[in-house]
DNA sequence: TCCATAATTCCACTATAGTGGAATTATGGA
DNA sequence: TCCATAATTCCACTATAGTGGAATTATGGA
Protein backbone atom coordinates (compact mmCIF):
# COMPACT_ATOMS: atom_id res chain seq x y z
CA UNK A 1 0.00 0.00 0.00
CA UNK A 2 1.23 3.24 -0.76
CA UNK A 3 1.35 6.31 1.85
CA UNK A 4 -1.23 8.43 -0.34
CA UNK A 5 -4.11 5.66 -0.18
CA UNK A 6 -3.13 5.03 3.12
CA UNK A 7 -3.83 8.78 4.11
CA UNK A 8 -6.97 8.82 1.55
CA UNK A 9 -8.18 6.22 3.78
CA UNK A 10 -7.22 7.62 7.13
CA UNK A 11 -8.77 11.36 5.88
CA UNK A 12 -11.68 9.45 5.12
CA UNK A 13 -12.41 8.24 8.23
CA UNK A 14 -11.35 11.57 9.97
CA UNK A 15 -15.00 12.80 10.08
CA UNK A 16 -17.29 12.21 13.32
CA UNK A 17 -20.17 11.52 10.04
CA UNK A 18 -18.11 9.52 7.60
CA UNK A 19 -16.59 7.42 10.64
CA UNK A 20 -20.08 6.68 11.86
CA UNK A 21 -21.20 5.75 8.31
CA UNK A 22 -18.50 3.38 7.67
CA UNK A 23 -19.04 1.35 11.55
CA UNK A 24 -22.58 0.88 10.44
CA UNK A 25 -21.70 -0.41 7.36
CA UNK A 26 -19.50 -2.66 8.78
CA UNK A 27 -22.35 -3.59 11.31
CA UNK A 28 -24.50 -4.28 8.28
CA UNK A 29 -22.07 -6.72 6.25
CA UNK A 30 -22.06 -8.06 4.10
CA UNK A 31 -25.54 -6.95 2.37
CA UNK A 32 -25.18 -2.99 2.63
CA UNK A 33 -27.60 -0.35 3.54
CA UNK A 34 -29.14 2.08 0.78
CA UNK A 35 -27.83 5.72 0.66
CA UNK A 36 -31.62 7.09 1.97
CA UNK A 37 -31.39 4.11 4.96
CA UNK A 38 -28.33 5.49 6.27
CA UNK A 39 -29.86 9.43 5.63
CA UNK A 40 -32.81 8.07 7.46
CA UNK A 41 -30.78 6.23 10.38
CA UNK A 42 -28.22 9.31 11.21
CA UNK A 43 -30.69 11.56 9.87
CA UNK A 44 -28.51 13.99 7.90
CA UNK A 45 -29.01 16.02 4.69
CA UNK A 46 -29.00 13.64 0.96
CA UNK A 47 -26.35 15.37 -0.45
CA UNK A 48 -24.03 16.10 3.03
CA UNK A 49 -24.36 12.22 2.68
CA UNK A 50 -23.81 11.81 -0.62
CA UNK A 51 -20.41 13.67 -0.84
CA UNK A 52 -19.31 11.81 2.12
CA UNK A 53 -19.93 8.49 0.78
CA UNK A 54 -18.05 9.35 -2.54
CA UNK A 55 -15.32 10.28 0.17
CA UNK A 56 -15.39 7.01 1.20
CA UNK A 57 -15.88 5.28 -2.25
CA UNK A 58 -13.14 6.95 -3.37
CA UNK A 59 -10.80 6.32 -0.56
CA UNK A 60 -12.14 2.26 -1.65
CA UNK A 61 -13.80 1.44 1.90
CA UNK A 62 -16.88 1.34 0.92
CA UNK A 63 -18.71 -0.20 -2.49
CA UNK A 64 -21.90 0.40 -3.93
CA UNK A 65 -24.29 -1.00 -6.51
CA UNK A 66 -27.62 0.23 -7.60
CA UNK A 67 -30.81 -1.70 -7.14
CA UNK A 68 -33.90 -0.10 -8.53
CA UNK A 69 -33.76 3.61 -7.51
CA UNK A 70 -31.61 2.67 -4.36
CA UNK A 71 -27.86 2.68 -4.21
CA UNK A 72 -26.31 -0.10 -1.92
CA UNK A 73 -23.17 0.55 -0.32
CA UNK A 74 -21.33 -2.11 1.49
CA UNK A 75 -18.00 -1.95 3.68
CA UNK A 76 -14.83 -3.04 1.77
CA UNK A 77 -13.50 -5.46 4.40
CA UNK A 78 -10.27 -6.07 2.16
CA UNK A 79 -9.20 -1.98 2.05
CA UNK A 80 -10.00 -2.32 5.59
CA UNK A 81 -7.45 -5.33 6.06
CA UNK A 82 -4.75 -3.32 4.00
CA UNK A 83 -5.06 -0.39 5.98
CA UNK A 84 -4.41 -1.86 9.05
CA UNK A 85 -2.04 -4.31 7.83
CA UNK A 86 0.10 -0.96 6.81
CA UNK A 87 -0.51 0.91 10.65
CA UNK A 88 1.02 -1.98 11.98
CA UNK A 89 3.70 -2.95 9.38
CA UNK A 90 6.90 -3.89 10.93
CA UNK A 91 5.70 -3.51 14.20
CA UNK A 92 6.22 -7.56 14.93
CA UNK A 93 10.02 -7.57 13.64
CA UNK A 94 11.30 -6.36 16.84
CA UNK A 95 9.20 -7.18 19.13
CA UNK A 96 6.69 -9.97 18.26
CA UNK A 97 4.97 -10.67 21.95
CA UNK A 98 3.92 -6.96 21.72
CA UNK A 99 2.54 -6.91 18.70
CA UNK A 100 0.68 -10.23 18.76
CA UNK A 101 -0.85 -9.51 22.02
CA UNK A 102 -2.36 -6.49 20.54
CA UNK A 103 -3.48 -8.55 17.53
CA UNK A 104 -5.13 -10.73 20.33
CA UNK A 105 -6.45 -7.66 22.17
CA UNK A 106 -8.26 -6.30 19.08
CA UNK A 107 -9.45 -9.09 16.93
CA UNK A 108 -9.29 -12.47 19.03
CA UNK A 109 -11.97 -10.45 21.33
CA UNK A 110 -14.86 -10.35 18.67
CA UNK A 111 -13.91 -12.55 16.06
CA UNK A 112 -13.04 -16.00 17.16
CA UNK A 113 -16.26 -17.72 17.73
CA UNK A 114 -15.53 -19.95 14.97
CA UNK A 115 -12.73 -17.96 13.05
CA UNK A 116 -9.89 -19.48 12.37
CA UNK A 117 -9.56 -22.04 9.43
CA UNK B 1 -13.98 4.80 23.18
CA UNK B 2 -16.14 7.94 22.11
CA UNK B 3 -16.61 8.92 18.64
CA UNK B 4 -14.21 12.09 19.63
CA UNK B 5 -11.43 10.05 20.42
CA UNK B 6 -11.88 8.06 17.60
CA UNK B 7 -11.58 10.77 14.80
CA UNK B 8 -8.75 12.80 17.09
CA UNK B 9 -6.81 9.48 16.62
CA UNK B 10 -7.97 8.97 12.88
CA UNK B 11 -6.95 12.49 12.26
CA UNK B 12 -3.65 12.63 13.32
CA UNK B 13 -3.02 9.89 11.56
CA UNK B 14 -4.42 11.24 8.44
CA UNK B 15 -1.64 13.68 7.15
CA UNK B 16 1.59 11.86 5.50
CA UNK B 17 4.33 13.59 7.40
CA UNK B 18 2.42 11.91 10.29
CA UNK B 19 1.72 8.81 9.50
CA UNK B 20 5.46 8.15 8.49
CA UNK B 21 6.59 9.21 11.86
CA UNK B 22 3.92 7.02 13.77
CA UNK B 23 5.03 3.97 11.10
CA UNK B 24 8.81 4.77 12.28
CA UNK B 25 7.75 5.09 15.98
CA UNK B 26 5.44 1.17 15.61
CA UNK B 27 8.85 -0.25 14.06
CA UNK B 28 10.89 1.30 16.80
CA UNK B 29 8.89 0.05 19.12
CA UNK B 30 9.31 -0.46 22.32
CA UNK B 31 12.45 1.91 22.59
CA UNK B 32 11.21 4.90 20.97
CA UNK B 33 12.89 7.67 19.32
CA UNK B 34 14.27 11.02 20.06
CA UNK B 35 12.30 13.91 18.41
CA UNK B 36 15.64 14.78 17.09
CA UNK B 37 16.19 11.58 15.14
CA UNK B 38 12.76 11.35 13.37
CA UNK B 39 13.19 14.55 12.20
CA UNK B 40 16.85 13.68 10.58
CA UNK B 41 15.70 10.90 8.98
CA UNK B 42 12.29 12.77 7.54
CA UNK B 43 14.43 15.17 6.35
CA UNK B 44 11.94 17.76 8.14
CA UNK B 45 11.63 20.88 9.58
CA UNK B 46 12.38 20.48 13.52
CA UNK B 47 9.21 22.92 14.25
CA UNK B 48 6.80 21.45 11.62
CA UNK B 49 7.99 17.90 13.16
CA UNK B 50 7.13 19.50 16.68
CA UNK B 51 4.11 20.08 16.08
CA UNK B 52 2.74 17.07 14.27
CA UNK B 53 4.36 15.20 17.08
CA UNK B 54 2.53 17.37 19.80
CA UNK B 55 -1.20 16.09 17.49
CA UNK B 56 -0.20 12.70 18.06
CA UNK B 57 0.48 13.03 21.76
CA UNK B 58 -2.99 14.79 21.98
CA UNK B 59 -4.76 12.03 20.14
CA UNK B 60 -2.53 9.85 22.55
CA UNK B 61 -0.75 7.72 19.91
CA UNK B 62 2.44 8.46 20.95
CA UNK B 63 4.18 8.84 24.71
CA UNK B 64 7.18 11.22 25.01
CA UNK B 65 9.55 11.33 28.23
CA UNK B 66 12.76 13.69 28.34
CA UNK B 67 16.31 12.20 28.89
CA UNK B 68 18.94 15.10 29.06
CA UNK B 69 18.50 17.64 25.90
CA UNK B 70 16.01 14.87 24.40
CA UNK B 71 12.32 13.82 24.09
CA UNK B 72 11.83 10.03 23.53
CA UNK B 73 8.65 9.30 21.72
CA UNK B 74 7.18 5.86 21.31
CA UNK B 75 3.86 4.23 19.66
CA UNK B 76 0.97 3.84 22.28
CA UNK B 77 -0.22 -0.01 20.97
CA UNK B 78 -2.96 0.18 23.55
CA UNK B 79 -4.84 3.41 22.23
CA UNK B 80 -3.85 1.82 18.56
CA UNK B 81 -5.74 -0.83 19.73
CA UNK B 82 -8.85 0.46 20.62
CA UNK B 83 -8.52 2.23 17.70
CA UNK B 84 -8.88 -0.47 15.72
CA UNK B 85 -11.32 -2.45 18.27
CA UNK B 86 -13.39 0.37 17.78
CA UNK B 87 -13.19 0.64 13.87
CA UNK B 88 -14.49 -3.28 13.83
CA UNK B 89 -16.96 -3.42 16.45
CA UNK B 90 -19.67 -5.32 16.20
CA UNK B 91 -18.64 -6.28 12.50
CA UNK B 92 -17.94 -10.21 13.95
CA UNK B 93 -21.51 -9.82 15.41
CA UNK B 94 -23.05 -10.38 12.31
CA UNK B 95 -20.56 -12.67 10.37
CA UNK B 96 -17.88 -14.39 12.50
CA UNK B 97 -16.72 -16.11 9.51
CA UNK B 98 -15.70 -12.70 7.02
CA UNK B 99 -14.41 -10.81 10.31
CA UNK B 100 -12.24 -13.59 11.31
CA UNK B 101 -10.83 -13.71 8.29
CA UNK B 102 -10.45 -10.16 8.40
CA UNK B 103 -8.12 -10.29 11.56
CA UNK B 104 -6.25 -13.51 9.92
CA UNK B 105 -5.01 -11.48 7.24
CA UNK B 106 -4.23 -8.88 9.41
CA UNK B 107 -2.40 -9.56 11.42
CA UNK B 108 -1.58 -13.36 12.13
CA UNK B 109 0.81 -12.79 8.71
CA UNK B 110 3.01 -11.00 10.82
CA UNK B 111 2.07 -11.14 13.79
CA UNK B 112 2.46 -15.25 15.16
CA UNK B 113 5.88 -16.06 15.32
CA UNK B 114 5.18 -16.72 18.74
CA UNK B 115 2.44 -14.55 19.09
CA UNK B 116 -0.63 -16.10 21.11
CA UNK B 117 -0.56 -17.16 24.53
C1' DT C 1 -45.45 10.34 -21.56
C1' DC C 2 -45.86 12.05 -16.82
C1' DC C 3 -45.10 11.83 -12.00
C1' DA C 4 -42.81 10.40 -7.68
C1' DT C 5 -38.86 8.79 -5.32
C1' DA C 6 -33.76 8.23 -4.76
C1' DA C 7 -29.39 9.95 -5.23
C1' DT C 8 -25.93 13.08 -6.96
C1' DT C 9 -23.77 17.39 -8.53
C1' DC C 10 -23.19 22.37 -8.42
C1' DC C 11 -22.14 26.35 -5.96
C1' DA C 12 -20.94 29.97 -2.74
C1' DC C 13 -19.75 30.48 1.67
C1' DT C 14 -17.41 29.42 6.27
C1' DA C 15 -14.27 27.08 9.08
C1' DT C 16 -10.28 24.40 10.05
C1' DA C 17 -5.55 22.63 9.10
C1' DG C 18 -0.78 23.12 7.37
C1' DT C 19 3.64 25.70 6.91
C1' DG C 20 8.10 27.24 8.33
C1' DG C 21 10.98 31.49 10.02
C1' DA C 22 11.99 33.61 14.24
C1' DA C 23 11.93 33.72 19.10
C1' DT C 24 11.76 31.21 23.36
C1' DT C 25 12.43 27.53 26.84
C1' DA C 26 15.01 23.47 28.76
C1' DT C 27 19.08 20.95 29.70
C1' DG C 28 24.05 19.70 30.09
C1' DG C 29 28.91 20.73 30.10
C1' DA C 30 32.92 23.80 30.89
C1' DT D 1 27.84 32.10 34.56
C1' DC D 2 28.13 31.31 29.58
C1' DC D 3 27.63 28.63 25.51
C1' DA D 4 25.80 24.86 22.56
C1' DT D 5 22.34 21.67 21.54
C1' DA D 6 17.43 20.01 21.59
C1' DA D 7 12.82 20.95 21.36
C1' DT D 8 8.78 23.87 21.52
C1' DT D 9 5.83 27.95 20.91
C1' DC D 10 4.38 32.04 18.41
C1' DC D 11 2.75 34.06 14.38
C1' DA D 12 1.08 35.38 9.87
C1' DC D 13 -0.01 33.46 5.82
C1' DT D 14 -1.89 29.90 2.46
C1' DA D 15 -4.42 25.96 1.30
C1' DT D 16 -7.81 22.51 1.94
C1' DA D 17 -12.22 20.59 3.84
C1' DG D 18 -17.08 21.01 5.34
C1' DT D 19 -21.92 22.68 4.67
C1' DG D 20 -26.52 22.47 2.87
C1' DG D 21 -30.02 24.78 -0.52
C1' DA D 22 -31.16 24.37 -5.20
C1' DA D 23 -30.88 22.13 -9.50
C1' DT D 24 -30.06 17.93 -12.01
C1' DT D 25 -29.90 12.98 -13.21
C1' DA D 26 -31.61 8.10 -12.82
C1' DT D 27 -35.14 4.76 -12.25
C1' DG D 28 -39.79 2.61 -11.79
C1' DG D 29 -44.77 2.61 -12.12
C1' DA D 30 -49.20 4.09 -14.14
Amino acid sequence: MEIENAVAALSALAHAGRLSVFRMLVQASPEGLAAGEIARRLDVPANSLSTNLHILSHAQLVSSRRDGRSVIYSARHDSMATLLEYLMEDCCGGSPEICGQLADTVLRSRCTEEGHA
